[in-house]
RNA sequence: GGAGGGGUUCCCGAGUGGCCAAAGGGAACAGACUGUAAAUCUGUCGGCGAAGCCUUCGGAGGUUCGAAUCCUCCCCCCUCCA
């Protein structure tokens, strides 16, 4: 095991706040003298299993914690999950089952374990300690909490503020989760910034249930491909780690200059003197951004993909954007049409590369249609497709088109 | 329990009887340009074989030649008082 400095060192890299560090030193210095590895925890939202880079974030902390030696929760916070909030946000949360929570459960080990080391993680739900409790314990776990202390978190705050309702079971998650804590025992719970509110309730319920306090670490929120909000799945605006190389190498490619830096350090293993002399070159503009963010996006899918498949992906970006070639594969759809031919609407309509009439008449008239090549200027126009002929809608969406039958 | 404010197209938000498929912004999409699916500029942004027609402004009815706008009931949210 490495020795404390060693540790530390490891574990700030691309924090935000560590509370309190002292707490973590002792921690530390008393896991290696007894030889017991540390108890680091985060939760996890039971609904979406789609996990992005922003995850990947903490998760890649999480896996140096693994690699130190300590032990990692992979807490899934099903019970909550079960119950809903029918309040809040715009988006109301939806109800899971058990079958659905643990479905879900299933897709995130697929997904997690490529950046966590599976012998190393323990997946538990909130659910086993939750059920269980009667109203008295709840009632008993919210005597330490108070309404004030409740509204200084800066979600609430604002929410109360500015008139939007706020229901008292969303007062109860950052007591959940706190009791998450106790009832694992943490040593460290782990989380982005936005999360530091609910971190700090389970350091104090810890100490109200004679527990020692939980270290928290916060990370970094990555912001999403937009530039603007942090990467989340409601907004669209992120990178997930299932996708397709070739996916991947576009949403890094679009990511605007600025956020580049943040994402070298966050999402890959570069060394610091690496790391410095990236920074350099970027802020003194000797050295287009754009190589950059290829590397970027090579060192990002090797480590989802392989050397191999990051290699294909960059010369197809470049073979399709850069010299606006055509890419690997382009879907086929196979449609009717009396002697082989069709209206250029029903055709865009009916091979799905567009939604509705509308978008297609209006995709013709802004030009971004074309035909093997050609543009389509008239929405009136009928094609041949007897043979076959490949449509191009806008930069990216590609198509063959067949006839059907015979 | 009482008083008041509000629910508009993907999101925010204007609209208080016809000029409203509904301002403005954001998102998205397209075109141009480029160093990239960055940035910037311009445009489009409910549906329909489409100079016309159909559906939409929390829900259901009603008034009117005509309703997002007025009336009735219902659902939901917020504020203040208790």
């Amino acid at each position: 095991m490495k020795n404390i400095d060693e540790q530390l060192e490891i574990i700030k890299r691309g924090t935000v706040e560590i509370l309190l560090e002292e707490d973590l030193k002792r921690k530390l210095k008393r896991s290696i003298e007894t030889n017991k590895p540390l108890i680091v925890k985060q939760g996890f939202d039971p609904t979406a299993p789609d996990i992005h880079l922003g995850h990947s974030v903490s998760l890649r902390k999480l896996r140096q914690f693994q690699d130190l030696g300590h032990k990692v929760v992979f807490l899934i916070g099903d019970f909550t999950g079960m119950i809903g909030d029918p309040s809040g946000k715009s988006e109301i949360r939806k109800r899971l089952t058990k079958d659905e929570v643990l479905k879900n459960a299933e897709t995130y080990k697929k997904q997690v374990f490529k950046i966590l080391d599976p012998d190393k993680t323990i997946i538990e739900f909130n659910s086993r300690w939750c059920s269980s409790m009667t109203f008295e314990d709840v009632l008993s776990l919210t005597a330490h909490y108070t309404v004030a202390r409740m509204l200084e978190r800066d979600d609430f705050e604002k929410r109360y503020k500015s008139n939007r309702p706020i229901s008292i079971l969303e007062f109860m998650y950052p007591l959940i989760q706190g009791y998450d804590s106790i009832a694992l025992k943490a040593d460290i719970e782990l989380g982005g910034t936005d999360q530091k509110f609910n971190l700090l309730v389970g350091r104090e319920l810890q100490r109200a249930y004679g527990q020692e306090p939980q270290v928290i670490i916060t990370m970094p929120l990555l912001i999403g491909t937009d530039g603007t909000d942090k990467m989340s799945k409601s907004l669209g605006n992120y990178i997930g780690i299932n996708e397709s190389p070739r996916e991947m190498f576009g949403k890094i490619m679009s990511i605007p200059d600025k956020l580049l830096y943040d994402y070298f350090v966050l999402l890959t293993d570069l060394s610091y003197d690496e790391l410095e002399r990236i920074k350099k070159e970027l802020d003194g503009g000797a050295v287009n951004p754009m190589i950059h963010k290829k590397r970027l996006a090579r060192a990002i899918i090797t480590f989802y993909h392989s050397d191999e498949e990051a290699k294909n992906a960059q010369e197809e970006f470049e073979r399709v954007f850069s010299q606006k070639g055509l890419p690997d594969e382009i879907g086929t759809s196979k449609l009717k049409a009396n002697d082989g031919k069709i209206w250029i609407v029903k055709l865009l309509t009916e091979s799905g590369l567009c939604n509705s009439g509308s978008e297609a008449r209006r995709m013709i008239k802004q030009g971004a249609v074309s035909i093997d090549g050609e543009r389509i200027s008239s929405i009136d126009d009928i094609i041949n497709i007897s043979s076959e002929r490949l449509i191009k809608v806008g930069k990216r969406k590609y198509r063959k088109i067949i006839l059907a039958g015979k």
